[in-house]
DNA sequence: GTCAATTAACTATGTCCATAGTTAGATTGT
DNA sequence: ACAATCTAACTATGGACATAGTTAATTGAC
């Protein structure tokens, strides 16, 4: 159900076609939460089907038309809504840890080298976050920038700080796996160099 | 495909039963995977179907049977596989951090209510992971004792401190998420209440 | 002028996963 | 004696999600 409200909160910054969306989610708002097309464009259907968004065909082109579209009251309401209802506890299914448990059934050289293309994930993954958070900050962010010209000083201020809070939670925890990463090489140093 | 090598990791340390996994999965094993019994009973049996478990009937009571799981050699052969693949990193989806990103939506009262509900599950994560965390230092944890039975203390020795490592990147995992949920009712304090 | 890349909007299939049951024998407490 | 609880092994249904396509118009590069 989360997909629904990512997705009102995506287009509360300005109305957008499944493809604006599509192209938002494989770039920035994957940090936050990651959906492919195939999720992506049923569940706008469903979602104006339920009354919670408009779309409003826009020509393209000579013959092409696109639909663009908009988060209706209900829809916002609904959004509000869910913002104000408790939150579900995700279960843990991080196969990363796992995996760590056995390490002991696995050569010491493949665990190394799957330490070391982790190690690189979250290196970038940490650069890509730092960097959105930056664009966040100087309010250069293209999404955030098109919502805060509907807003006044203090609305604008609230939305770029938990914004910006968000991303250093995200921040935090890619920190933490680094570090737990490079316990990890440090324990195999341990049990079978030395 | 995941739940499939925590079944073999935890068939390892002793044969079990359908609902011995079950009890195990919604106990300990649950920090590291979680799993329903809608999904462990048929995998099982695609398991068992594929040659990585076989079954053995076991008498209960005076008319009951059992079904006790043993790994098999391809099964265990599949795992080691399975632990030298390279890791698929997994997508963010956690609504905690969607949230945040919008909190500028909901009342701040309902926020900070989030925030404590947040913060009581992560404290009561950290008290139990922290809990098993000193069964597996001390050995005295029901299914690794019965896996060390069958090693060396050389094993034994790599068993242990890998499970312990895999624990302690939980536990920082926990204590990252309470940071931020600190930082957040700092964050809230700042800009609703001075 | 044409060819590749991009924009747009999907669909198809299968697995994973959650929620909520069911059926039946065994054991324990009173 | 019998009720409550535990052990055991499922099933049914629907939604979430991944992987991998398809079709067609538009724009930009050479």
């Amino acid at each position: 159900m989360s997909l629904r409200y990512a997705l009102i909160a995506l287009l509360t910054g300005r109305p957008m076609t499944g493809y604006d969306i599509s192209k938002s989610f494989s770039r920035s708002v994957s940090h936050v939460w990651h959906a492919p097309d195939s999720q992506i464009y049923p569940e706008l259907n469903r979602m104006e089907r339920d009354g919670l968004l408009i779309s409003v065909e826009v020509p393209w082109g000579k013959k092409g038309t696109k639909k663009e579209y908009h988060v209706t009251d209900t829809g916002l309401a609904d959004f509000r809504a869910w913002m104000e209802s408790p939150l579900v506890p995700q279960r843990q299914r991080d196969p990363a840890y796992l995996k760590a448990a056995y390490f002991d059934f696995a050569d010491p050289k493949a665990v190394r080298e799957q330490l070391r293309q982790q190690r690189t994930y979250w290196e970038e993954q940490l650069r890509m976050l730092e960097g959105t958070r930056a664009t966040l900050v100087d309010r250069s962010h293209p999404t955030l920038a098109a919502r805060l010209a509907k807003l006044d000083e203090r609305e604008a201020e609230l939305a770029v700080r938990f914004k910006v809070y968000a991303y250093d939670g995200l921040i935090a925890h890619a920190r933490t796996e680094l570090a737990w990463i490079a316990d990890g090489f440090a324990l195999l140093d341990e049990l079978y160099d030395s």
